[in-house]
DNA sequence: CTCGATCCCTGGACGC
DNA sequence: TGCGTCCAGGGATCGA
């Protein structure tokens, strides 16, 4: 599942392949998971001009290809339109050669001007894809968190302190940071030691320090690792990441806890599986009054 | 504001 | 082999 280490690997991926080159014709599948796709059409013509990463989105900058220098005097069209790209759980955009025949959830393919296609594929289309004007790009942008990588120890406290939500909750919701999943968010609570059901509001600012610090190193470390492959995540050269080796926590129920050999615990919290360590990362002291689940 | 529930979608795991 | 069932999960949406 692709979160913000694995959405970074498949970008410098594509910087590397396919950065530069002009998009010479769109086709287009199933289109269940586009905003607008009949405005598609707008990409042919149009040179990949950059490829960020933007919490778990991809964006593909778009630039008018050159035209012949006597021929543009206008040039005031070129309102810089971007093409933005979400992976959802299983979706893979790479570059492939024109020849190899479209994997049966291939849904769009991009014809390159140097005869190879990049190709959108999703089976369960929980992706997005978007044609975006410097508009509506910039209202996505505002609706964005703060990047976790980036985030200094003042606005991270502020920014989970302030809220009466689950520190689980609060991780995975991307208006409050941007590229955060299960995954990592499970990995930094396990190594800050913080219970995934505690509130915001409750959490010390000296743990959020430590989520904070315990967070970036696992992304980084992570990138380096290019990503972890769950289910069937590739990067952009159709290649597995590694992190997944590395897991302290996600996926490890039932299993002894690497620091104290506590097994392993799963519950749902902000209706996400939530793996951590029933020892380490202690309850909160205070649950919400529910009136038959403390009664034993 | 925060919560849970529901939906989207398909493949993989599992039971029979 | 082939069903049926359940589950995974990011995000949108709706009602409590």
């Amino acid at each position: 599942m692709p979160e913000l280490p694995e959405v970074e690997t498949v970008v410098r991926g594509l910087q590397k392949s396919v950065l530069g080159r002009k998009i010479l014709s769109v086709w287009i599948g199933k289109c269940d998971f586009i905003d607008n796709p009949t405005e598609f059409t707008r990409l042919s013509g149009q040179k990949i001009a950059a490829i960020e990463r933007f919490g778990k989105f991809m964006l593909l900058r778009l630039a008018p290809s050159e035209v012949p220098a006597e021929k543009c005097s206008g040039h005031a069209t070129s309102e810089e339109a971007s093409l933005l790209v979400h992976l959802g759980m299983t979706g893979q955009l790479a570059p492939s050669d024109a020849e190899i025949p479209f994997d049966k959830h291939t849904h769009v393919s991009l014809t390159l001007d140097d005869g190879r296609e990049l190709r959108y594929t999703d089976a369960r289309r929980f992706g997005r894809m978007a044609y975006l004007t410097a508009e509506s790009l910039a209202k996505e942008i505002a609706d964005a968190g703060a990047d976790p990588l980036e985030v200094g120890a003042t606005e991270f406290a502020e920014r989970v302190r302030s809220r009466n939500a689950r520190i689980k909750a609060l991780l995975l919701d991307q208006s409050v940071f941007r590229g955060v999943g299960n995954i990592y968010a499970d990995e930094s609570l396990w190594r800050a030691k913080i219970h995934p059901a505690r509130v915001g509001s409750k959490i010390s600012v000296k743990e959020a320090e430590t989520l904070r610090r315990v967070l970036q190193e696992i992304l980084n470390r992570a990138i380096v690792m290019r990503g972890s492959s769950i289910s069937d995540f590739l990067d952009a050269n159709g290649e597995p990441g590694e992190y997944q080796r590395h897991h302290r926590a996600y996926g490890r129920e039932g299993k002894p806890c690497y620091r104290c050999r506590t097994p392993i615990r799963r519950i749902i919290v902000a209706g996400r599986s939530s793996y951590f360590c029933p020892k380490c990362q202690s309850a909160p002291r205070q649950r919400k009054p529910k009136r038959h689940k403390a009664a034993r």
